[in-house]
DNA sequence: GCATCGAGTTAGCCTCGGCTAACTAAATAG
DNA sequence: CTATTTAGTTAGCCGAGGCTAACTCGATGC
């Protein structure tokens, strides 16, 4: 299974929901938190979990596996550097997040470290 | 018809291979150039022409409407001004144009402006 | 003890945007 | 004049990733 950029939104939103909840995070949860349905994540969940990236415990909690969370913590990063770097260009925080969350599936690990150089200068 | 990412693809590269090459562009330069099948060109022409995006002259050449145009034109200078901007805080040319290729479509117009801005400083 | 509610799954539909196979039609070559 | 090459189209497949409808199943309420 090659992870697609849905795989990678679905896993930086267990990651997060995982850390601001502190609790379990549920399918339920994430379809809510993403706005898409509840088949849409049953599925995404299936896939991940074939694909190694997450598993269920006996409660149905979502549990990232140490890939799926490498993965995460990944994306996540690229989230909030490119947030940063956005807002301190002068775009409206919420703009920057909106974009951010495009922009961080779809750059190079060079342009991304470039990037995250480039906003620790200024 | 609303245009996809890949409509605006499109419609850059006509816009590029006409501005490259002087004379008209056909489907079959646009298909070499993007590595596309031809009929694949040729659905994707058929949209752009029903969204009023492009005409076909007696020759089958690709005349871009002046909508069609300002929708290339706005696309290449994302392009550039991103291109410009990953070289500049030192990604490789060839990553650079990739990378580019890709942001272009997904950026807000604000986070596009504050880059631009961005570059014209450093 | 039964009814209802909430979470999850299954089945199946849709669009987008690639693809191949196979056709048409025009231009070119021998 | 015919044969081939070139450009474009038509038909139809596929995967990704949304969706709704309808089911299951466990927990909770009366």
């Amino acid at each position: 299974m090659t992870l697609q950029e849905s795989g990678e939104m679905y896993l930086e939103t267990i990651y997060v929901l995982t850390k601001e909840k502190g609790t379990g995070v549920r399918a339920i949860d994430v379809s809510e938190h993403m706005g898409y349905s509840k088949p849409s994540v049953s599925r995404a969940v299936g896939l991940l979990k074939q694909g190694g990236y997450l598993e269920t415990d006996k409660d149905g909690l979502l549990i990232l596996t140490d890939i799926g969370r490498a993965v995460a913590e990944k994306t996540y990063e690229r989230h909030s550097v490119l947030s940063e770097f956005f807002k301190a260009i002068g775009v409206d925080a919420d703009v920057a997040s909106l974009d951010a969350c495009k922009v961080e599936h779809c750059i190079s690990d060079d342009t991304f470290e470039a990037i995250k150089n480039h906003l620790s200068k200024i």
